[in-house]
This record gives C-alpha cells, sequence and structure tokens, in this order.
DNA sequence: CGTGCCCTTGAGTACAATCAACGTTCGTGG
DNA sequence: CCACGAACGTTGATTGTACTCAAGGGCACG
C-alpha cells in the first residue's frame, strides 16, 4: 500500500526497517476521492496528514474572481500535506484531479514521530523541503520561461517523479487530467494550452492525448525546457 | 543581534528561554556581506546555515539564457536557507541585495536540535513551511496576477513581513533593492517595471524613491493586488 | 440519442517585451 | 572643483505572445 511512499522515500535516503514500521503504524485509515473531489479546503483547522496511494491529485488556490492556480501536482507515493502538521492549516486546498486514494496519518502521530525518530524527522522534513524546491522551479518557469518552454518542463518533471515511483513505462505514462488543469498549473488559458501541446506534438516532442503521455524526443524536451532536474534531488544522502 | 529573528518566531510560538538559549549558543561567528554579493552559491555542499540579521536578501536561480529569477526575498531575522539542513545542498544562490549581516549556525548543531529539543524542531520545520507558502503565493502571482497587481502585492507582502519585525515607519519602510531586481521578483522587464510602479504612484496607492517605500493608501493597494495575509500565517499556536 | 464535457479552430485584442535613446544621480579621479 | 563614467531610472515606438470571445466537433455516458 505503502509502496510508492517508500520508494520515494528510499530514492533519497535509507529508511531501516524499524522506520518503515514505524510509517506503516501510523496509518488510520485509507481513503477513496472522486475525481474533482476535494480532500483538504483552505484554512480549515487539520489534524491529520494524508499520503497519495493512487491516482493524481493538486494544490491549488482559488482567486475571488474564479480563476484559479494550481501550484503543485502529486503522484503516488507523495505527502500531499505534510506541512499541514506544523501550519495547522493549509494556504491552499487540496484536490483529486482524478480518482484517487489516500493513507491518512494523524498529526498527534507524527508529533511522536518528531519526539522519538530524529532521523525520520529529518526525512520528512526534507520532503517538504522538496516540495518547497519544486515551488521555486515553477515560479521560475512562471516568472521566465515560454509557455511551450513552461508545458515541456512539467512534463519534465512528471516523468522523473512518476519514474522514481515506477509508474512510467519506458518514455509513456498515465496522467489522467485535462487540459485546462495542465493550463492551470503553468498560468496560460485553456486555449493556449492545447496550441502548446499541437506544437509539442507537431514538433515530434511529446504526444498527450487520452490521458496517456508519450515523450517522443527526451532530449529535445529538455532542451526546449532549459530542464536541470538538481531540483528534484535525486542523489541519495544521509539526513 | 538575533531579536529580529526571535521576533519572527514569537510571532507565531511561544519560544521559552530555554530554548531562546540553544538558538544564541548555536550561533558560531557573524559575517558580513557587500551589496550584490553572493552568499550562498547554488549546487554547493554546505555545512551551515545563516540567518538575516541586517539588509536585504534574495534567493535567485539563473537561467542559461543570463535571465534571472528571484525566488524570494528575505527580510532581517528571515533564516535565508534554513532547509539547506536537510538539502545538503541548495538549487539556487542566496545574494544580498543591499550589504548585509548574517549569523551562522553549523547544520550539526541543527541536528543537535533535531535530536534534543522536538519543539523547538518543529518551530523551525514550520518556518521552512512558511516559505513554501510564500512561494505557493508568489507561484499565484506570476500564473494568474496582471503586472500591477504582482507589484502591489510584493509590496504587500514587505509591509507585513517587515512590520513582524519592526522595520516599518507607519506605513514607511527601508527598502534598498532596484528596480530591476523587483522586476525579477515578479517576471518582468526592469522597463515595464519603472512603468508599473509609476501607475502605482499616479493612482496614489505606493510611492517607491531613493530605497524608500511608502503606502499610501494600503487599502486600494489590497484591493488591488487580491492580498489576503492567510498565507504568512499571522495567527499564534502551539507546534 | 441527446447532453455535457473536453478539445479544437478562427479572428480580433491587449498586455507586456523589445529595442533604442536619453536623463539623473553619484562616486571617482584628474 | 569639475569632468567623467557607471548604474539606475525614464520615455517612445514597435513587435509579439498569449488572451478573449465565439463557435463547432468528438466522444463518453446516461
Amino acid at each position: 500500500m505503502l509502496d510508492a511512499h517508500l520508494k520515494k522515500l528510499r530514492a533519497r535516503d535509507d529508511i531501516s526497517a524499524a522506520e518503515e514500521q514505524a510509517i506503516r503504524a501510523g496509518v488510520r485509515e485509507v481513503i477513496k476521492v472522486p475525481a474533482d473531489g476535494l480532500v483538504v479546503r483552505a484554512n480549515q483547522p487539520l489534524e491529520v496528514c494524508t499520503i497519495l496511494l493512487s491516482g493524481i491529485a493538486a494544490r491549488q488556490k482559488d482567486m475571488p474572481d474564479g480563476k484559479r492556480q494550481i501550484t503543485e501536482i502529486h503522484v503516488p507515493g507523495d505527502f500531499t500535506d505534510l506541512h499541514s502538521f506544523t501550519l495547522k492549516r493549509l494556504d491552499h486546498d487540496v484536490v483529486a484531479l482524478s480518482a484517487c486514494s489516500f493513507a491518512v496519518l494523524p498529526h498527534k502521530y507524527l508529533e511522536q514521530i518528531t519526539e522519538t525518530q530524529p532521523h525520520l524527522t529529518r526525512v520528512y522534513w526534507f520532503g517538504t523541503n522538496m516540495d518547497a524546491a519544486i515551488h521555486r522551479e515553477w515560479v521560475v518557469s512562471l516568472g521566465t520561461r515560454s509557455a511551450l518552454a513552461r508545458m515541456a518542463h512539467l512534463f519534465c518533471e512528471l516523468h522523473i517523479r512518476l519514474g522514481i515511483v515506477d509508474l512510467t513505462r519506458g518514455d509513456s505514462f498515465d496522467l489522467p487530467i485535462t487540459q485546462q488543469e495542465l493550463a492551470e498549473m503553468i498560468g496560460i488559458t485553456p486555449v493556449h494550452a492545447n496550441r502548446t501541446l499541437q506544437e509539442l506534438r507537431k514538433n515530434g516532442w511529446l504526444e498527450f492525448a487520452g490521458a496517456l503521455a508519450t515523450i517522443k524526443d527526451l532530449e529535445a524536451l529538455k532542451r526546449a525546457a532549459e530542464f536541470d532536474p538538481a531540483y528534484l534531488y535525486l542523489e541519495r544522502g544521509r539526513r
């Protein structure tokens, strides 16, 4: 059940059998959320955190004028709201973009981990810092890259993040989200997202249709995106 | 020396005298960095963290084509690179935008804190999560807001963050940075930043000249920015 | 067999970028 | 003290990327 989560952790650090046991013991329940379902509402007091087990989820912020910005996309294995443990509430919603299932861990249990398991605490702290690193890269994308480069960059990121948890098949991966949602991630309109995807396809770099993404030319895609995976901290090390 | 830092911490949580002592005891040295000086270089192995004591600093990512994006601005009291404690290297530079001084704390010392002071650990974890929350709000700004709204939003944020550490005088505050640097934060060209500031001034909302910012109409500025301070977690609570 | 969601296309528009030049301020050295 | 240069700020003219509005097509699902 937590296989993807442990794969993600172990891609960056050593997790002992005892630590794995401590994580597994924290799961209180597993919940299912339908596509477009709300998992966490912004600014509500929270007492649990959730690990995405299957499906695609996202963090989003709604604007008064109805626009919304997705600030991060989540793949299986991700703690979608570990930061709520110290923040107590979130400044954004967590939503299921496709049908999702989540493991639920109480803040109380995580607090216990911080009292008794300093290494595991640092591993999870590292996890939230990686989320922040992803946010920074998205700031760079939105601030400096063209729509085409932003779209290419997003697919490069997903290719790696899904690869870590073995959810890629060669250069293909399932991505059950809409063009509208892609647009909300990279800050363009759905119309422009459509044209951007057409251009990526026309260039022979990427196909995206029917919830399936296929990278046709990874090197070209990376070049167009100015993609440097350093921000994903793929190297292993002891925290 | 750490007054601003403790003010920032105590705005959100209780810090005991013993915890304050533990923080103070961690400072190994104080370093001075001139304007435009590099404090931390991206991707270099790190063994210390730095607290900004005076001046304005920033996190920035350089692009291959020479453009740069500032991903966060730092005010006195901020840990500019606490996330390096678990990340071991950073995906971005830290630079001094004006002449700055920093307190330096070794990772080893912070590790000791995680082994012996769970509450203080959570307080600092919370701190890095607040940085991530600021990143998210910048993602929203860059993804959905106009240049005018982004600029207004930035000044609203700075007004609050500087106010927490008592560096505002009424609705004025020192901000020794250039229009070019403002432009690099909100993802526009220096030319457009100049015109945007002119429009803010013309509207009677904000003046910015000679490193001094003066908010003339805070409510109008907030309205233009769609500013909601929830992401700054201004409420106090026990972590 | 509709109905609604998602994707696609076209035409006109606007915000911000680019390019180029000029003004201002301030520090430095002659 | 003044000439000079560099950095910062300002303005104008033009270009282009992405937005808006509008309409139509494909497909799944009830």
